[in-house]
DNA sequence: TCTGGGGTCCTTCAGCTC
DNA sequence: TCTGGAGCTGAAGGACCC
């Protein structure tokens, strides 16, 4: 789901548009996690809907278009949501159900074609070029995937096709909601240069406010800059990239296996603290849920990093690569707590620690050097056991004894053992 | 207004080696 | 032997995406 809002005059159709060398389709599902949670939710169609956290600092996930129109949107605090729109209902988001619709989703873009490169949950793109001769042309495929996704899901989605990834993707935010855009090979820079630098994938707030200090307001307006003059003022790949995206040139293929590069979990505080015995506490949690992840998807990493964000939102990152890959729990947290104890903190207000885990390669690389280490050895071993518990008992049901819940506080705080 | 969580990519800088 | 530059790597921060 984009975040970035943005329209093109509308067009009137006197005929089917010209749709051949557009085999790059662009799919998205229209608010899907609020779609999703609605189909157990009938009784709420067509009513302002917010899907978010209960937290105090929980963030819109995502929302219906009768909430949105009272100016919600995703990412946008909680708080904020519900002033805009205090009669919305508020729903608990239901991950398990989101990625349940998702794979059948996916598998729907895979009956279509081989070459299909997700993008999140809600979105892929299809490379289609392969499947013309036994569906049809570009845009009827569109067109008959949005009937099945609906069909089979009860949910809508819109398709953007067009020659390039950008542009696809350009035409499905435009199409929604439920919608289909087929931007013409032969259109393609028109089409480009009439939209707002804003709607240019890789372009933020701050890329965008800079492009209006120099007095770009359009796609054309980048397209027209010397090249130099972009790279001199957004950096060489960032003004190279724009200024061939302006102009329509993106020769990115549609990928359909990405390898991940980093694993991390981070968690913001529903208060600041300043006690490090808690913040270990957390880093302990974070090196552990991060490393499960890790073990889970047959990866070790090398670099562990950890992120730490102050009570006044400024955020400072450290890291350190490790003389092996690993997965271990244990080594992962030993790494992200000196990190931390390195800072020197006194007492700041903490908002938020996080734990990554970068430089990924397939476990099976690294498994013969991570034997011949015998101390990691027996917390390997560990968490080994510990993993094949969580498979029978459920996630989270063998842990770390300092994260299991007190049932006395106080002096027992200064005790707990996270070495 | 008061900012989640999970990621990727880019830039800059420092330190090291050749 | 000293020195400057090129190239590489790691670290840190920032911007962006969904």
């Amino acid at each position: 789901m984009s975040r970035r809002q943005f329209s093109v005059p509308a067009r009137t159709e006197a005929q089917p548009p010209d749709d051949s060398g557009c085999t790059v389709l662009h799919v998205d599902m229209d608010a899907f996690y609020a779609s999703a949670s609605l189909l157990s939710r009938p009784d709420l169609r067509g009513t302002p809907v917010i899907i978010g956290g209960a937290g105090g600092r929980s963030v819109v996930l995502s929302a219906t278009y009768e909430a949105r129109a009272f100016g919600v949107t995703s990412a946008m605090p909680m708080a904020r949501a519900r002033r805009l729109c205090p009669h919305a209902v508020v729903l608990e988001p239901d991950h398990r159900r989101y990625a349940a619709i998702s794979d059948a989703i996916m598998a729907t873009f895979s009956s279509v074609s081989e070459h299909v490169e997700p993008l999140s949950l809600d979105e892929a793109f299809l490379d289609v070029s392969g499947a013309i001769r036994r569906l049809g042309p570009p845009s009827r495929i569109a067109g008959q995937l949005r009937d099945t996704i609906a069909d089979e899901q009860g949910i809508t989605c819109s398709v953007g096709v067009a020659a390039t990834k950008f542009v696809a993707k350009l035409a499905s935010g435009l199409a929604k909601p439920d919608g289909l855009l087929v931007v013409p090979r032969h259109e393609t820079v028109a089409f480009l240069h009439q939209l707002p630098v804003g709607a240019m994938w890789g372009v933020g707030d701050k890329t965008e406010a800079q492009l209006h200090r120099l007095g770009l307001r359009t796609v054309a307006d980048v397209a027209h800059t010397p090249v130099d003059t972009l790279r001199r003022a957004l950096g060489d790949a960032v003004g190279r990239g724009l200024h061939d995206l302006a102009w329509g040139r993106d020769d990115r293929r549609v990928v359909p296996e990405r390898r991940e590069k980093s694993i991390g979990a981070d968690e913001t505080f529903a208060h600041d603290v300043d006690d490090p015995t808690h913040i270990h506490r957390e880093l302990l949690r974070l090196a552990d849920r991060t490393a499960a992840r890790a073990r889970s998807a047959g990866m070790a990493g090398r670099t562990v990093s950890i992120k730490v964000r102050f009570a006044d939102f400024t955020t400072i990152t450290r890291s350190r690569t490790l003389r092996q890959h690993t997965d271990v729990s244990q080594e992962i947290f030993a790494t992200a707590r000196e990190l931390y104890d390195r800072l020197g903190l006194q007492r700041a207000r903490v908002r938020l620690v996080g734990v990554r885990l970068e430089g990924l390669v397939s476990a099976g690389e690294v498994a013969v050097q991570g034997l011949l280490d015998e101390p990691e050895h027996g917390w390997r071993e560990a968490d080994r056991a510990v993993d094949r518990a969580g498979t029978r008992f459920g996630a989270g049901s063998v842990r770390p004894a300092s994260l299991i819940p007190q049932r006395r506080s106080g002096s027992q705080e200064g005790r707990r053992d996270l070495s």
